[in-house]
RNA sequence: GCUGGUGUGGUGGAAUGGUAUACACACAGGACUUAAAAUCCUGCGCCCCUGACCGGGCUUGUGGGUUCGAGUCCCACCACCAGCACCA
């Protein structure tokens, strides 16, 4: 019995209640049947679920469910990240320890996660903090440092010199300390590395092997990758001893025009020349404060003081400047380059501000002058002018030739550089993965023995923002050292919580596995359906490509790429809305507390609060945010329409991969259609469920017309399904209610079965993304016992048959009339029926007909 | 700054090179109601013509190009968004 209203929180209670208790999303392996693997990023444990986590679980469970109904054997498992900063920063502000504070917040999560009715395998569950999980993280370091691809190096830190304590970047704001104010500088500390950049050839050409990935991706990490084909080229000097500057350049074909040469503040050339002049080692201090950003030193003030020094061209002989820049970064090719003037918008600049000579070498579309202002045509590729016995000669010609003669020098080679460095994995922090390293006075650095692991944290310290307090704690510090037994120190850096989320859909294959893996992965990887941010397009994805061909160079996998299908979901975005206070800083205001004016044809006009109804001034739409005030509460949505109502509205108000603008009507909106489908299964559920198949032969035109409406958006849906484009599905659902709506209310008989099959049809259509209202009718109208057991609908070729078409038609591409043939109406008889459309004979007039384009089905164009 | 993306009615969006604006939301008018809410029905890109039809012109950020035909492909430009290696 269907009840006469819909009531979404007892059935939603009720459709959740028979999962559990069948414990129908429980993975198992079964070989021989297909699997699918759908994985959604797992969260971090931050407290409460935002609209990001429920669009991107939303996604996932629509494909898991569309894959099961598909009657692939599928495998959607849950986790959490849950080491981290915040949990750091949540027990400096409310002194509880951070294991605490992330344990509720799981507690939290997991109970919303469940009243979302996910088709998850609870069983399968994993915490990045427990040590059961992390001990792996502590064990490949291990085999990696056996290998060589964990290497020790020193590397470029924010550092607070009042709280002595090492900065995130997110924790340096326009330079300072966010908790000091202190201007931040630049320290070295060593670090343990992964050495990434040994898989980077690997990393950049498996790429071609993804086609399930999107293109924009793929290209982001191409360039991330950067491999780049250059010439390294010898500068000699005379400083010291004597020796050369090596400079790597990609446009070797522009040597002739070199008129300095640049090297970067931390430069062995620069520290030696400070060493006589003191503006040069203040200009070098100076250039160490500030944050390490890569986009914060691209911004900065192009600065730069000559060294005095002077470095010797290859080619001519000729004495050029060498200059200190702080566009040129130590981390990339020699640190140092060669500048061209003419040819590179960060040299042009620099030599204007400076005065420095300016000498084009290369015929460009800009010709072979470069007057200023910077053109971006002076940076093209041409061919070589002013250059001695390299003029006329192209790029390839001119690189080619140069490298020769420098390498005759014994000055110069062609090199392959790339973008990529080595992954810093050390942090000086509390709550991450130990590093399984043990320092002892005489044998260094010792890696903690296999049966020794886990190396434990303790859960129980509180951070107060001075350094880490594991360097405060001696029962964790103190220990003997594993090499000869002497009391020794442990390594307190954690290890960046990427290592943690760069192998957990492995784990989730095995769980309890006494091994990292074990053969169970065999079965389930590589994940079918990666579901997840657009933020973690680089560095995420390529951690964990990385981590899983290492994996597969230790024989734990026989994988090569982890996900074989990606899908970058959007962000979900809302309006701000503020008020400025009296010291003239914006107070934000939730978009929940306000109320829109607008004007009689609907365009909003302002917006006021609805506490005191003054206005509020508007700010852009930008992503949700605790800082703009803008986010959207899950748990109050869950809590006034229900969990159908919530995943209809994320799925139908944009495609996953764009952005998501909220809307309280839209929500509204959801919520109207599937009471409607509700009421409209209430009304008829005797009717229904007695009803037979209708026959196509004795339809009268009308429910012709709507069955072939019904079976037209099931098409199209199934089409929309396979590429993930959910929106239009659930128009699709909207179609077919509407077109059974338009049957009329008393007419029985045939138009009873053309209602059940349109109605059975909707409900398995939307049961992957409605699974709980779906669920409970189909079982109420008699359709079967569960819809997730029900066959996916296919369309009916012969309702979807017509005998007449109607054509739109054409004169020189612009519609002008319309025609009605008989769909199987032969060229001949389309091309004198269009000709006869009076609208369209007016504008051919009497100029001769060149030519007619037929599309079947859809137009015929008179080109004349 | 570098790299990647996006731009279509009042709004979210649809359109598999072939009728631009599907499906919704908002808004307006009507029905029901003592009234309101809810619900149902109708209309709804902009401009011109018309008493009303019939019809015409323009329109997918801007400017060019390819094509019988371009929102879709190509080139240039503008605006906005994301990432930039210690937020996750």
């Amino acid at each position: 019995m269907i009840a006469e209203s819909y009531n979404p929180q007892v059935i939603e209670a009720e459709a959740q209640r028979h999962w559990d208790e069948q414990r129908v999303f429980a993975a198992r392996e079964e070989p021989g049947r297909e699997k699918y693997y759908c994985l959604s990023m797992f969260p971090y444990p931050s407290g409460r679920l935002h609209m990001g986590h429920v669009r991107n679980y939303t996604i996932g469970d629509v494909i898991a469910r569309y894959q099961r109904m598909l009657g692939r054997n599928v495998l959607q498992p849950m986790g959490w990240d849950a080491f981290g900063l915040p949990a750091e920063n949540a027990a400096m502000a409310g002194g509880m320890a951070p294991a605490g504070w992330t344990h509720d917040n799981i507690a939290y999560m997991k109970k919303q996660l469940r009243m979302l009715g996910f088709a998850l395998d609870w069983d399968r569950e994993v915490a990045t903090c427990q040590p059961e999980y992390y001990r792996w993280n502590q064990w490949l370091f291990l085999r990696m440092l056996e290998k060589g691809i964990v290497y020790l190096k020193t590397g470029v830190v924010n550092w607070d010199p009042v709280d002595q304590t090492v900065l995130a970047n997110e924790q340096v704001i326009d330079g300072r300390g966010w908790r000091t104010g202190a201007v931040v500088e630049k320290r070295e500390i060593p670090m343990y590395y992964m050495a990434i950049t040994r898989y980077a050839e690997e990393l950049l050409a498996e790429l071609d092997q993804l086609p399930g990935w999107p293109e924009q991706v793929k290209l982001m990490q191409k360039n991330w990758i950067g491999k780049s084909h250059g010439v390294r080229i010898g500068f000699p000097h005379s400083v010291g001893e004597g020796g050369i500057l090596w400079v790597f350049t990609t446009r070797a074909d522009t040597l002739l025009g070199a008129t300095y040469v640049a090297v970067a503040a931390e430069h062995p050339l620069a520290l030696y020349a400070a060493k006589s002049n003191p503006d040069l080692a203040a200009f070098i201090d100076e250039c160490r404060h500030g944050g390490v950003t890569e986009a914060e030193l691209a911004i900065q003030e192009k600065k730069g003081l000559p060294t005095g020094l002077t470095v010797v061209h290859p080619l001519t002989g000729e004495q050029l400047p060498l200059w200190v820049a702080n566009y040129v970064l130590m981390g990339y090719g020699e640190g140092a380059v060669m500048a061209v003037p003419a040819h590179d918008e960060r040299d042009f600049e620099f030599a204007h501000k400076f005065d420095l000579p300016i000498r084009p070498v290369i015929r460009t579309r800009a010709g072979d002058d470069t007057p200023a202002p910077w053109r971006d045509a002076y940076a093209d590729y041409g061919v070589c002018v002013h250059s001695g016995k390299y003029d006329g000669l192209d790029f390839t010609q001119a690189v080619d030739a140069i490298a020769a003669d420098l390498s005759a020098k014994g000055l110069g080679e062609k090199k392959v550089t790339w973008r990529l460095r080595d992954w810093g994995i050390s942090r000086q922090r509390y709550w991450g993965t130990p590093i399984p390293i043990v320092h002892c006075e005489s044998c260094g650095a010792v890696p903690v023995p296999d049966e020794q692991l886990p190396v434990v944290l303790p859960d129980h310290l509180v951070p107060d923002g001075s350094g880490n307090p594991l360097n405060k704690y001696p029962p964790f510090l103190d220990c003997d050292c594993p090499a000869c037994g002497r009391p020794a120190r442990r390594e307190t850096d954690t290890m960046d919580t990427f290592v943690d989320s760069s192998w957990y859909f492995f784990r989730y294959c095995t769980p309890g596995a006494g091994a990292m893996v074990d053969a169970r992965a065999d079965y389930w990887m590589p994940v079918d359906q990666y579901v997840g941010g657009i933020e973690h397009a680089i560095l995420h994805l390529l951690y964990s490509r990385f981590w899983t061909k290492v994996m597969r160079d230790l024989g734990l996998t026989a994988v090569s790429e982890p996900f074989a299908n990606l899908l970058t979901q959007g962000m979900v975005v809302a309006p701000t809305f503020y008020r400025e206070g009296a010291d003239g800083r914006k107070q934000w205001v939730n978009p929940a507390d306000i109320a829109a004016q607008t004007d009689d044809r609907g365009r909003l006009t302002g917006a006021t609060l609805k506490s005191d109804g003054r206005p509020v001034a508007m700010g852009g739409i930008e992503k949700m945010s605790k800082s703009k005030n803008n986010g959207v509460d899950p748990q109050a949505l869950i809590e006034q329409y229900g969990a159908d109502t919530a995943r209809l509205f994320m799925m139908f108000a944009a495609p996953p991969d764009q952005a998501l603008e909220w809307s309280d009507s839209g929500v509204a909106g959801a919520y109207r259609f599937l009471r409607r489908l509700w009421i409209y299964a209430a009304e008829h559920q005797e009717i229904l469920r007695a009803a037979g198949q209708p026959d196509a032969a004795i339809l009268s035109e009308p429910l012709r017309e709507v069955r072939r409406e019904v079976h037209e958006a099931l098409r199209q849906a199934l089409y929309d399904f396979g590429r993930h484009q959910f929106n239009t599905v659930v128009s699709g659902g909207m179609k077919i209610l509407n077109a059974l709506g338009r049957i009329e209310a008393g007419e029985r008989g045939a138009a009873d079965a053309v209602r059940r099959e349109g109605l059975g049809i909707l409900l398995r259509l939307l049961s992957p993304i409605v699974p709980h209202i779906t669920h409970v009718l189909w079982r109420e109208l008699g359709q079967g016992d569960d819809v997730l057991n029900a066959a996916w609908p296919v369309p009916d070729a012969a309702a979807l048959a017509r005998n007449l078409v109607t054509l739109v038609v054409q004169v020189n591409g612009k519609l002008r009339g319309q025609i009605v043939v008989p769909a199987d109406a032969g060229r001949a008889a389309i091309e004198q029926a269009a000709q006869a459309e009076p609208n369209a004979r007016r504008f051919v007039e009497d100029r001769p007909i060149r030519k007619i384009v037929i599309v079947p089905g859809k137009l015929v164009n008179l080109v004349c």
